[in-house]
DNA sequence: GTCTTCATGTCGGAT
DNA sequence: ATCCGACGTGAAGAC
């Protein structure tokens, strides 16, 4: 069941050095534990003093340093770029590299505890519900969530601001503009919704009238004062049939 | 130089929980890589079939689940949750969870490749230089880059809308909000900048005109259309005095 | 805890 | 390639 691993203890410079080698070599995904100092230069730069971290080098160029805290990783270098194993000084370093924008990511190893060259192949995709989609999904499944009357008429319409989510006319005949978040909302998702109906107006020749609606489970008072001065309006709908929150 | 590290090569079952409890308790990284399902509930929900990953959980309490490919992990916890390892029906099994909100991670393996506890510290801190900070304090440092005769008088001022990353006046003595972007920005930026004017416009009872100027690197085209619109400005900057790009 | 904003955000989709 | 917005965004600082 397994040569599709391989790890070394304790490797030498020079042993290390092979092993990530041979394991970019076979689209393996490469780990390496131990004291490390790292540096960066790119869209911004940073340096890292030593410190135990664990290394993973995968077969697609990404790149990721993680230390002991922390969902983040402390540096890394995205999907794209082009990893090179080495031995300078006596010390087993790697060499990260991309290109547009030009970006440089160090690691330079005191010591090497534990490398591992992961070979595996992962078929599936990931299922997640309960994004913006789902809402959107729901709404047009059931218009009279947003209003009793409401009706769609399109998705992402392109207005001179941007896509708007869902536009439709009320039941009077007035253009809606609804934006939707999956999650309770902030000022910025108010400043989104604006530009929509902003453009909207101009683009209808202020024949119509333009309603904003923004839909999301919930909003915050700086939000809700945002939207009253706008004249916008709030429905609270989850992306979730079964997950009601207070508004 | 290795008690630091501990590994297993294709443990059963029994075997890989054990040397995860051990690790959870001496705080190390644990890392896993094998055959397995993930399922996710919380903000969202989520599943995933089966496939080779690699599984690092912290002593902090994050879990990550990465796959061969992207920068971020398929599926993930935050610091701060509870991992716990079992055996349940013949496989080893992680359930990971934390509270407010309630959220479930289940990683279930057909099969573990390699495991590994990783023992270390890390007692440096990250230096890092171009972000906005670097700007601002670039900025305040030499506020001609501003404007010749622009003078800050605060930073983080607070209005109805949040705080001005820098507040000051212009020559003339009329109120200037500058708000800082790190890299080149798009409508969101000017969003934002419109509701600090607006806010202090509404502050400062209309006595005083207050413009409003975006410095950035650079903005893009429908950035520029609506500073226009709302009467904004713009001046082009970046954190790092070496790096000067065009507007 | 909530709120707000920054981020080497990352990622995907459209142009 | 750039632009735009979603994301289980995460992380930090203020309150």
């Amino acid at each position: 069941m397994t040569d599709r691993v391989r790890t070394v203890r304790d490797p030498d410079p020079a042993q290390a050095r092979s092993l990530v080698e041979e394991g970019i070599e076979r689209d393996a995904v490469v780990t390496l534990f131990g004291r490390c100092t790292v540096e960066y230069d790119g869209r911004a730069a940073s340096t890292l003093g030593p410190g135990d971290r664990l290394v993973v080098l995968k077969p697609d160029g990404t790149a990721l340093v993680h230390t002991d805290e922390g969902q983040q990783p402390v540096n890394w270098q995205p999907p794209g770029c082009t990893h090179e194993p080495a031995v300078e000084d006596g010390q087993f370093v790697i060499f990260s590299e991309r290109t547009t924008p030009e970006e440089f990511l160090t690691v330079r190893f005191e010591h090497v505890d534990h490398a591992g060259a992961l070979d595996g192949s992962d078929p599936s995709a990931l299922d997640l519900t309960g994004t913006e989609a789902d809402l959107k999904e729901r709404i047009l499944a059931d218009p009279d969530l947003v209003e009793s009357g409401f009706e769609p008429r399109a998705t992402e319409r392109d207005t001179p601001a941007g896509a708007v989510d869902i536009y439709g006319e009320d039941a009077d005949g007035n253009a809606v503009v609804v934006e939707l978040k999956r999650r309770r909302v902030g000022p910025d998702a108010v400043g989104q919704l604006t530009r929509y109906v902003d453009a909207l107006e101009r683009d209808l020749h202020a024949e119509v009238t333009v309603r904003g609606i923004l839909v999301a489970p919930s909003v915050t008072d700086r939000a809700r004062k945002l939207l009253a001065e706008r004249g916008l309006e709030f429905v609270s709908l989850t992306p979730d049939p079964g997950t009601a929150l207070s508004e």
